[in-house]
DNA sequence: CCTAAACAATTGACAACATCAACCTTTGAT
DNA sequence: ATCAAAGGTTGATGTTGTCAATTGTTTAGG
């Protein structure tokens, strides 16, 4: 949509985290891009399956892709129609032929909120908090790669991303 | 913004299940596990917060997600209607339409092969490739949340990572 | 109070993506 | 030579996505 070529300008100038050492060679500033840039491509390289595995996860309970994620995330209460477009991020219009299909097949409510007439709140029927409960173990089941780890990489992946989601 | 009072609840309490050991019962496998779920969860939404907005990365070159994905896969060379097709984890009939789109736009070629008349061998246009190159320097930009990782977790990470990749 | 702007959701038109079934050509085996 | 299988395309159909326009409901201003 906007520009082909202003992409990079934010994503690259933000991580102002100047960790300046004394000069020692070049940039230490460099040097962590190389990291970041390799830590980056390693987990993308590993994690790219399972990504591209959850259509079929999804399917697993017959669900698109979207749905599950919808379905994933109403679990905690009512949401907005328009709230649950904004973590789509996809437009409001999308959402309503999105719901109608899911409240075809009974996983979702649409309810009119009474405070504000124009809004109106999705709730899970007690079918979707079922498939929810399910679909959320089945997400849950690490992959092979992760199963696999050593008990040591496993600790420290933990914290690492604990103290990432964190920031 | 949301009309309703909740969306943040659950984003703290996920881990919760995972808490109850504490004294001598579990088997060192059952601790691996809760450890195992444990990571894979916070993997998993990381990558996913990461996934979801591949789509308007893929737009700031003009293309659809699974365009993107093709551009990416046919680096490597010359590759046939169906292999593509296993690669997108797709049907064959799927890859005809998106193959045509990206063909009118000038940024793949079908080439016939000689061996066999029947395959059909995609190749990207020299325009193709050009996009490719932007693409890839593109996707290897590590989001804020690995660019904002302190040096120690990265090469963790990393280390982590690379110990997984050659399981 | 009344009107205008802003907002939530829907509708309609349209494109990309996905599947399935049917088809045509080519290949390879019998 | 025949026939089954494979690679690719076509057509029908459904989901997901966008945008533009519409309806109804607040909310703000005059």
């Amino acid at each position: 949509m906007s520009g082909t070529s202003e992409g990079q300008m934010e994503r690259g100038g933000k991580p102002a985290e100047v960790r300046r050492r004394s000069g020692v060679g070049p940039s230490v500033d460099a040097l962590g891009q190389d990291l970041a840039h390799e830590a980056w491509a390693l987990l993308f390289e590993v994690m790219h399956a399972h990504m591209r595995n959850f259509p079929a996860l999804a399917a697993e309970f017959e669900l698109s892709p979207v749905q599950a994620h919808v379905v994933r995330q109403l679990g905690e209460g009512p949401l907005a129609m328009s709230t649950l477009a904004t973590y789509l991020s996809c437009d409001a219009s999308n959402v309503t032929g999105l719901v109608d299909r899911m409240e075809v097949r009974g996983l979702v409510e649409r309810r009119s909120s009474e405070h504000d007439r124009r809004v109106k709140m999705l709730v899970l029927t007690e079918a979707g908090a079922a498939l929810r409960e399910r679909l959320l173990e089945r997400l849950a089941e690490p992959p092979a790669v992760i199963a696999n780890m050593p008990e040591g990489d496993l600790k420290s992946l933990r914290d690492i991303m604990r103290r990432a989601r964190e920031r």
